[in-house]
DNA sequence: GATAAAATGGAATAAAAATTCCAAAACGCC
DNA sequence: GGCGTTTTGGAATTTTTATTCCATTTTATC
C-alpha cells in the first residue's frame, strides 16, 4: 500500500462496498483479514467497538484503525457514523408482532401463521444466500433457447408448476403444463428443440422422474428444480437449481421455490423479448 | 417513583417493552419524556449515545441515566447492550448477499431473484402485521364445521387453491378443487353443510365470483381470501381474510397468500382431528 | 544474505462517553 | 405560605473507547 490513494471517504453504503471490493485484492495480510471480516460482518459495524471488531477479525486494534484510514475515513468513528446513520433494523415491530401472535397459544391459528411466516422468511433468506448464480444463468439461457417449454411438477410441487404455466402464458411464451389429469400421457408432445422444466422434492414423484428421463433420452435439455444436488432428478438434468426450503411440521413453505420460479419466468420472458 | 421497585433488568426486547409499558404511567415529567421518546425510537438505542438520545428526548443526559436505572439496568450501557446483542440475528449477512446479487446488473437473473426474495419477505412481514386474528379464527371455525370443502382459485390464485387441495387431501379432509378443467361446472356438487373457500385477487376472476355468489344463495358459508376488504368477493363471504401481497413488476409474490393458506389447512386439520 | 521499504503489535495518549453527585428548583401537603 | 419530599440540571469524575506513535518484525529487491 502506498499512501497515494488518499481518496475521499465513502458517503453511502454502496460506495463503501465498491471501495472495499476495489482494494480488497493487493492488501497485506492483516489488512486483508480486516477487509474479509468487515465484508462478512458489515452489519455489525454500527453496533460494535474497535476492540470487538478487531477481536473478531483476529487483528490488533491498530490494524483496524489503519484499515479504516485506507478506506478514506479519518478513523473508525467516521466509518461507524456512516453505518449508524444508515442503520434501520428490520424490526419496526414485526418481531414483536410475531411474538404476540405466538402468544395466542400453541396450535391456535395465529400461532400457526406466525410459524409459517417465519418458515417462509427463513426459506427466502437461505435461497438468497445459497443460490448458485451460474446454474441460474445457465437454466435461464437454456429456457430462452427452447422452442416449447414443458412444465411438470406434481403433488406439493404442483402449485409451483401451475404458477409457472400461468406466468409463461401471460408472457406469450409457448408452454405446456403436464398435470397428469386423466392419467393422460403427453410425452409424445416432447419434440426436439423443446425443454423440460421439472420440479420435484423428496419423496420424489415417479411420474416427474419418468418424464425427465424420457425427455433426456430423446435428447431434450432438462432444467431441474429440486431440493438437493443429489436428488434423483439431478441425474436427468442439464441444469440443476436447488431450493433450501424450511419446513414447519409436515408442510413445505414453498415461498422460496415460488420466488425462484417467478424469477425464471420473468428472466426467460425478458430474455425472449429481446431476442 | 419510590425506590422500592428495584426489579431485575429486562433480558429480552419483549420484557423491555412490557416493563416500559408498565411504568410509563405515573412517571414525573422528564422521565415521562424519556419513556415516550424511547418507546418511539427503540430501534436507535443500539446506535446512539446517551447525549444523542437525551437531545432527542429534550432532557439532560442525567435524566436519561435515571430512566435507565428505573427500568432496572445498571446504567445506559446495560440497556444498550441488550439492543446491540438482540440485533445480531436477522441478517447474518443476508442483506449483503442481496446487494451482491443485485450488483449483477438490472435484469440479470440474480438481480431479479433478489427482488422477488425481497418482495416475498415484505409480503410475509406485512401479513404478520396486518392479519385479522378474529377473522382468521372465524374462518378456521367455519371450515372445521363444514361437511365437504370446496376450493376455488383461478389464474394467479390457482397455485394457492391447488396447494390447499393437496394439503387437505394429505390430512384426509374431504375437499374438492373446482379447477374449471373442461369448462365443467361443478356447482351442483355444493350441498347444504358444505363450505366454499374462494381465493381471488384483482382483477377478480368472474368464475370465482359467480361460484361464491351461487354458494351464498344456496345458504352455504363462504370463506374469502382476497386482497381488500372492499373486494367484490367480500360481498358473498361470511369470513374475509385479506392478504397484503407486495408485487414486483407484474407478478404477485404469493408468499404471504401461501403462508395463510397453509395455516388454514393445518389449523383446520388439527381442529378436525380433535373433534 | 544485506538493505531498504512496508507492515505490524502494543503501549501511551487523547478524546469521548457514561456515570455520579449535589445544590437548586418544583411540588405536594398541612 | 412554610416545610419536607421529590425531581431536576449540570458540573465533576470515572470509565471506556478511539487514536497515535514508534520500536520491532516481516517482506521484497537486488
Amino acid at each position: 500500500m502506498t499512501e497515494t490513494d488518499i481518496r475521499p471517504a465513502p458517503t453511502t453504503v454502496e460506495e463503501f462496498r465498491d471501495r472495499l471490493a476495489a482494494i480488497s485484492d493487493d492488501l497485506p495480510k492483516r489488512l486483508r483479514q480486516c477487509a474479509d471480516y468487515i465484508a462478512a460482518n458489515t452489519d455489525r459495524i454500527a453496533v460494535s467497538t474497535v476492540a470487538e471488531l478487531a477481536l473478531g477479525a483476529d487483528v490488533p486494534p491498530s490494524a483496524l484503525m489503519r484499515f479504516c484510514q485506507i478506506l478514506g475515513f479519518s478513523g473508525f468513528s467516521g466509518m461507524q457514523r456512516l453505518f449508524r446513520d444508515a442503520y434501520a433494523p428490520g424490526w419496526p415491530d414485526y418481531t414483536t408482532r410475531l411474538t404476540n401472535l405466538k402468544e395466542n397459544g400453541a396450535g391456535s391459528p395465529s400461532a400457526l401463521l406466525a410459524e409459517f411466516v417465519e418458515a417462509g422468511r427463513l426459506s427466502l433468506e437461505s435461497l438468497a444466500k445459497a443460490v448458485d448464480e451460474d446454474a441460474l444463468a445457465a437454466a435461464v439461457a437454456t429456457l430462452i433457447a427452447a422452442d416449447t417449454l414443458h412444465i411438470i411438477g406434481l403433488r406439493r410441487a404442483f402449485p409451483v408448476a401451475s404458477y409457472l404455466a400461468y406466468a409463461f402464458e401471460k408472457m406469450d411464451i409457448p408452454a405446456m403444463l403436464h398435470d397428469g389429469v386423466g392419467k393422460l400421457d403427453h410425452r409424445h408432445a416432447l419434440r426436439p428443440g423443446d425443454v423440460l422444466l421439472a420440479i420435484t422434492f423428496a419423496p420424489y414423484s415417479e411420474e416427474t422422474l419418468a418424464l425427465a428421463q424420457d425427455a433426456r433420452e430423446r435428447g431434450l435439455d432438462v432444467v431441474a428444480v429440486t431440493d438437493r444436488l443429489t436428488s434423483p432428478l439431478a441425474r436427468h438434468a442439464s441444469a440443476v437449481l436447488t431450493v433450501p426450503e424450511v419446513d414447519f411440521g409436515a408442510f413445505r413453505s414453498l415461498s422460496a421455490t415460488l420466488a425462484l420460479a417467478i424469477t425464471l419466468a420473468v428472466a426467460v420472458g425478458s430474455g425472449r423479448q429481446g431476442a
